[in-house]
DNA sequence: CCGGCGATGGTCT
DNA sequence: GACCATCGCCGGC
């Protein structure tokens, strides 16, 4: 039932996937094999060189040359000096475009073998999946995951399909933090699930 | 409870 | 040298 998403769920429509990755489980394996399992709640899509918003706007760089590429890979980026933001990237090659995890909700945590479930507070400080920065913190994800697979467990970090969230249940909202993107900033690319939505 | 602002470094001009 | 796809603190109500 709950499957790890395949390269070709990502080679796709951007709209699509943005909404479809909701209800599905982020995984997370720590070098000493600790997992953690979160549930996405919360995404949003950037589209194209067109996109303002889009980092790919300002044209194939060393930074944004990953979003470039096949579809299924991790982008994730340094923002403000000290904050991380996770990205799948879609599409396929040579179309730039991505979706940013914005917010998960922890389930729970499993040894790597199964042998008991532990509670997500195991792993240390609180667990805050509310906010893209912080999700990045409390998962270690950091920019050395860049170019990494989404749909192998080699990387220690991939999606598996969930319960599908119903288009009844998600709230398209307009992107946060991107006010200098023209036209483009009131385009309604950020997806919750109704669950939590304030 | 809220709005404003400072921290801090990679990336591009 | 400016700009950031953020967060949490602090002061005012």
């Amino acid at each position: 039932m709950t499957k790890i998403l395949k390269e070709e769920f990502y080679n796709r429509d951007t709209l699509n996937i943005v909404r479809e990755l909701l209800g599905c489980f982020l995984i997370r394996r720590f070098d000493d094999g600790r997992i953690i399992k979160a549930k996405i709640v919360e995404t949003e899509a950037y589209i194209g060189q067109d996109d303002l918003a889009c980092h790919a706007s300002k044209g194939r760089t060393k930074r944004t040359d990953v979003m470039f590429g096949p579809a299924g890979r991790w982008y994730v980026y340094m923002i403000y000096g000290m904050y991380h933001c996770l990205n799948v990237v879609t599409e396929q090659e040579g179309f730039p475009a991505a979706v940013l995890i914005r917010a998960v909700d922890p389930v729970k945590s499993l040894r790597d073998h199964g042998a008991r479930p532990i509670k997500s507070k195991d792993h240390g400080a609180s667990f805050n999946g509310d906010g893209p920065g912080k999700l990045c913190r409390d998962l270690q994800i950091t920019r050395a995951l860049t170019g990494t697979k989404a749909y192998t467990r080699e990387s220690g970090l991939w999606i598996t399909s969930g319960n599908p969230v119903s288009e009844s249940r998600i709230v398209a909202l307009k992107r946060v933090g991107v006010d200098y993107a023209g036209e483009w900033k009131d385009k309604e690319w950020r997806f919750k699930t109704a669950d939590y939505t304030d």
